[in-house]
DNA sequence: GTGAAAGCGCTAACAC
DNA sequence: GTGTTAGCGCTTTCAC
């Protein structure tokens, strides 16, 4: 740390000019080239740079849009974040990673914290939701983007995990399983009732060739979840597949199959979904079906910068969608019990 | 969104008191009881909350705290930021993310624009350090903590990850491995070097009962990487163990085993470093160095804190670090070239 | 094209 | 204990 930094009273003054010339010719407005020579150099001199506070005051933009998730940990959310910097970074907004919490009132109270204004714009990705969420998003004093439910009047990014689960599904019937086991997470969650709702639909439907389908829940969306509620499922019935409602529940239930000296794919083909790189590298790799996590964080931070940018609440809102596909990997391969090398 | 929000003036105004005593009623610095009340009612009425931009500007601090790296997707970079997220939140702190970039005048860029003020600290992971980058920190305009590498005069949060590489070969060789091998990431990085250093010292020291050891370097610390370096390093020489320098590096190494017929831990023996989720899951199982990544994202969070505080310049710069130790998992399991099937 | 001045919302002297 | 007032650093009218 060092000495306190120069303000733009002490660069008009070593310039011998006034500070409102000072100002213009930093940012190239209607300043003589002699001007902005001249203030440039004083500039360079003191080491000047601009502070953000009071440039945040006075124009009442902070440059900051900030992403919230309940767990920032979750590869899911990773590949969000990592998304949404990258498409703000260049446009020279920062990024302020928050928490919602685990439940609805939580992330009200985060939505309604954005009142103190330290953020022009905020991305959120909430695990539940309910009406007075919905209401606290469309009173937010500043642009919210919703990514995973469309709500009414809201700026959203959602996907289709719903039809997602019945791609794999069709997939599952398309290899030749029949007897299909579905593993979800917490049914109160927004993407756990999406994910059910799509099981039930993919097997009550006409085209179902299969002659089973029954589900099992775990109690979170994790690997030890997952391993638990494979045990459960496997333990009741005779399966040879079982769609799982995430890349680490599959895991979970590759262990389960393991303790029982079932194969995968073999025995029992398996399929995530999210399309994780902990996914790909796991053995067998999963099959999946992506929901193109870094798509919609990119798209969620492109609309909240439409929005930030200058015409606010002219517009509708927008609901935007990533459609889900199957991306296929050993965990579901068709051929020989025996796995190749490669 | 809505109307625009209320500001202190129109709860003093509606309390019908002044200004000051607004601010001190809602601080709770020295006001009465029921001159708080008041206050307090009014700005219920109102909906107020306070604006963090004003708030910053007079006090000159900003309750945010940067934490830059160059790939905020890297499993070891996540932990650490939900470390630090869970340290500063409840001290009202906000966590804004950056990049470094990948050279090091991209990071001292980075530690320059502090200058503009819009954090009161930072915690920086650099992948490379150099002396120009060692002076802009101690010259930056508010505190910063390095997480890596300790550098005179410069709060760092470190680790002895060539001790680690060290507990790893020691295994090995306690398992009766002779024949081992190194992947290493690039050697111009900060871990790259340590870990090359780590392997140097423990291969060449007196008690090392090795018969062979030999280095190939990874182009990057990726799964790809430790599968290509992993194959020229298996094709070379007859191995029974292989020493990655990181948990992907390691996954790369076993998948080029796989490829050339070798079992794990059966005929070559494999170890990671890091000890991330990924390598948990992975089957077999990695044997990994933890390098405690939450535990220092924690210590790197708490010294910004202390500073960021009040007393800042007094104390001299504090040294902190955090010990590798060693888990033992499938990866080298001493028993049989048959895994059981737990 | 340049300068003077107002004021964003807040806290902290300083008087009373 | 309460009120008055200055001022944090900046951008932007408004006059010239």
């Amino acid at each position: 740390m060092s000495s306190s930094r120069a303000t733009l009273i002490q660069v008009a003054r070593r310039a011998g000019v006034s500070l409102a010339s000072t100002s213009r010719a930093l940012h190239g407005t209607g300043a003589s080239p002699a001007m902005v020579e001249r203030v440039r150099a004083a500039a360079a001199e003191l080491g000047y740079s601009p502070d953000a506070t009071g440039r945040s005051l006075r124009m009442k933009r902070t440059f900051q849009v900030a992403f919230a998730v309940a767990d920032i940990g979750n590869p899911v959310y990773v590949e969000m974040l990592t998304a949404i910097h990258e498409v703000l970074a260049p446009h020279g907004y920062r990024v302020v990673v928050m928490s919602t919490g685990q439940t609805v009132a939580s992330t009200v109270d985060l939505v309604r914290s954005l009142g103190s204004g330290f953020v022009d714009g905020l991305v959120v990705s909430p695990l539940r939701t309910d009406d007075t969420l919905a209401e606290a998003i469309r009173q937010a004093p500043v642009p919210v983007v919703v990514i995973g439910r469309s709500l009414d009047g809201i700026d959203s990014v959602s996907t289709d995990s719903a039809a997602g689960i019945g791609l794999a599904v069709a997939h599952l019937l398309e290899i030749g399983r029949r007897r299909i086991g579905f593993v979800n997470g917490p049914l109160d969650t927004t993407p756990g009732a999406a994910r059910q709702r799509g099981f039930d639909a993919a097997t009550a439907h006409p085209g179902f060739t299969g002659e089973h389908a029954e589900t099992e829940r775990a109690d979170d969306f994790t690997v030890t979840a997952g391993l638990e509620a494979g045990r459960r499922l496997l333990a009741r019935g005779d399966l040879d597949a079982v769609v799982a409602a995430n890349d680490l529940l599959a895991i979970g239930v590759v262990r389960a199959a393991g303790e029982l000296g079932l194969t995968v794919p073999g025995d029992l083909a398996v399929t995530g979904m999210d399309d994780t790189e902990i996914g790909q590298v796991f053995r067998p790799s999963l099959t999946s079906v992506s929901l193109g996590s870094a798509e919609r964080g990119r798209l969620a931070a492109r609309l909240v910068l439409d929005r930030v940018g200058d015409g606010d609440g002219v517009d509708p809102a927008r609901q935007s969608a990533v459609g889900p596909h199957l991306v296929v990997r050993e965990s579901t391969a068709v051929a020989s019990k025996e796995k190749s090398a490669r």
